[in-house]
DNA sequence: CAAACCTCCGAAACCGGTTTCGGCAAGGCT
DNA sequence: AGCCTTGCCGAAACCGGTTTCGGAGGTTTG
């Protein structure tokens, strides 16, 4: 074939004209594919000046090695795995965009890519996981939404896959991870509404299942300890996740024979939620009952009032899960791949001082509902 | 290395177990590693018996091919290409959870994977896109957010690379696509708000270079005229994309003299911004001013009152591309590969008969604004 | 009964890289 | 001068698959 001849249609596979391999260059400075191959990789068995010519001619020929030939004997593919879960129409969507962005930006300075597949259940999560390890999809896999125990884990660690997680988890041995303190952020909320004057201060926790649940739910109770208010478990509330839950979970407390006058959530979800129960029973979000919640999601921004929360960057966790995640890859020890960064408040309308006393809130509770 | 060795701790690069490959099948079998490549690959030539008796036996060796391994001789990746533009801090958000479930839902049936990248510009997107191709990370590419003309699309035309666009395009000679009739929905939009009453209704088009925003504008052209009603151009508001945008825009067309009782906009966000434009005018949407806008992003459901708008279904959008895109990798004829979907109507209260007449509503406003 | 044909599979080349091994030449050491 | 290093690179094997080619054996045809 001359070169210039182009495949038409769809005869040749893909990309027009002939790749220009490893042989090409080699061939066109005289010397072996080996020696073209330890040059581009840095062997130290090659003369500096040789280094340099390969390396120039290879950038001017435009030769690219191509990480699947590379990988066949490397065992290398260069790409991140990522499986979400998609399950219930809203779960992960905020976060997910700025997520991405970040892992794929951090990859793709480190010249690899990512490969992202989604399952609807738990089950199929472990399923795709199964099949991506076997086909060696990725050379490792980042693991959002970290379980207390989570089956994944078990998975990659039996076949020896190099992964990290978003999310500390119960038995640590051989993870790495990155998380957000949301043990600090649910401590500050708490000290914060305290300071303005609530004495009830309830917490709404996260899925049971999730380990930052169980943080959050410690977080809450040091803020009432450095506050010098009592532990009440009749102010945990239910566990809820969706506006619909933390919607009944608001009311569950709310009728409490001593109401919380504020309320904590694990979830900005389920904060919201709280917005519709108080105007169902004609309280003001950030005068009757004052709300701080955690994630940051944007529909808080257009709540009335604004929703108060802690926000975590997730764009930066994805740059970090995947830089820690490359130096894993590459052989660093999982215990010093740990990282943890705090949340940051964004202050709105929705934690304010106490405009009435639990106890005032609750008789004018009692006038409200008629039963 | 006797079976059962396993490397201890980081030793071997991946796997823990040595992986089962396609000598190991036909060792076992005393066949040729060809025969039950064309085996299990479908060729003509192999005896029925042999491949039941070669597939039976990968299945329980548990044999799976790498498809990089195979990718080095077939030229074929197994893997879709998807070059996300996360720009406006939630341009893309609400809709790419769901699409990604789609595109990866499709692509796993098919044993197929995703390979994502983001970049922050229009240019970085084409250098990204750029160095997949290079590296042949992808055997094709999704390309969302089609543009009247896109340079991605000359891209992957020079490179001879399989595409799809979401979104159909100025010039379509050899472009496979999938889309929603935006046009159909402004028709709709404009029909409907006709026939509550409405006589001055007003368009918001979206971004001026994307395609859909001028088919849009066609399809509300033609609501006008089933409807009887003369085009008027001062009707056109500015494209709006934001909800900052919106706001302005509405604010523009009810400075009119004669100002529209209903507005139909492109997109969704900047729908949301007539609310802040209402409210600061001391005007309600679904009384004063009726709005239909196009997404269906979630937000709109928890506006007050709810905004009545066009969904599009991506996650079915996201798994259409990428069957296509398989089909055209496997050498479909582009023309054949045209979809076109509708946009389903979800009717909440921001479109109901108008109160005012454009006249009253005039006079309303002056009242409101003291300039 | 030989020639021509199929059917089915083995042998070997091939894809584009990496890595091992060994050898040549130059330099250092006694 | 002879020997031993050391630096540098070529030759060839290798990775895990796919694909071409050819040939053995059985079947059909003339």
């Amino acid at each position: 074939m001359r070169t210039g001849d182009v495949a038409v249609g769809a005869t040749r596979p893909m990309g027009g004209r002939t790749r220009v391999t490893i042989a090409d260059v080699a061939a066109h400075l005289g010397v072996t594919k080996s020696t073209v191959s330890r040059a581009l990789n840095g062997y130290p068995d090659i003369a500096e000046a040789t280094r340099l010519r390969i390396s120039r001619a290879a950038e001017r020929l435009g030769y690219r090695p191509l990480s699947h030939a590379q990988a066949i004997r490397t065992g290398r593919v260069r790409s991140l795995g990522l499986v979400l879960q998609i399950d219930d129409e809203d779960s992960a969507r905020p976060f997910l965009a700025n997520f991405i962005a970040g892992v794929t930006q951090a990859a793709s300075d480190e010249n690899w890519t990512i490969t992202i597949a989604t399952a609807e259940s738990e089950k199929g999560v472990r399923e795709t996981l199964s099949r991506l390890v076997d086909e060696h999809k990725a050379d490792g896999f980042i693991l959002p939404r970290t379980l207390l125990r989570d089956k994944r884990v078990e998975i990659l660690r039996a076949q020896n896959v190099p992964f990290i997680m978003f999310g500390r988890t119960a038995d640590p041995t051989g993870c790495a991870w990155y998380d957000i303190k949301g043990e600090d952020a649910m401590r500050a909320a708490t000290t914060r509404l305290a300071s303005f004057g609530h004495t009830r201060i309830a917490h709404v926790p996260g899925g049971e299942e999730y380990t930052y649940s169980r943080l959050r739910i410690g977080g809450y109770r040091e803020g009432l300890e450095a506050a010098g208010i009592a532990f009440d478990p009749a102010l945990i509330g239910p566990p809820a996740l969706t506006r619909q839950a933390g919607d009944m979970a608001t009311r569950a407390l709310l009728a409490l024979p001593e109401p919380p006058t504020a309320i904590t959530f694990a979830v900005d979800r389920a904060a919201l939620g709280a917005y519709r129960a108080a105007q169902a029973l004609s309280l003001r979000i950030g005068a009757d009952v004052s709300v701080i919640a955690y994630d940051g999601v944007p529909e808080g921004a257009y709540a009335d009032p604004g929703l108060t929360t802690f926000a975590v960057n997730s764009r930066q966790a994805g740059e970090r899960l995947a830089t820690l995640l490359i130096k894993r890859i590459r052989g660093a020890a999982p215990e010093e791949l740990r990282e943890l960064a705090p949340a940051t408040l964004i202050e709105r309308g929705s934690d304010r001082p106490p405009r009435l006393t639990p106890a005032a809130l609750a008789r004018h509770l009692k006038t409200q509902t008629n039963i």
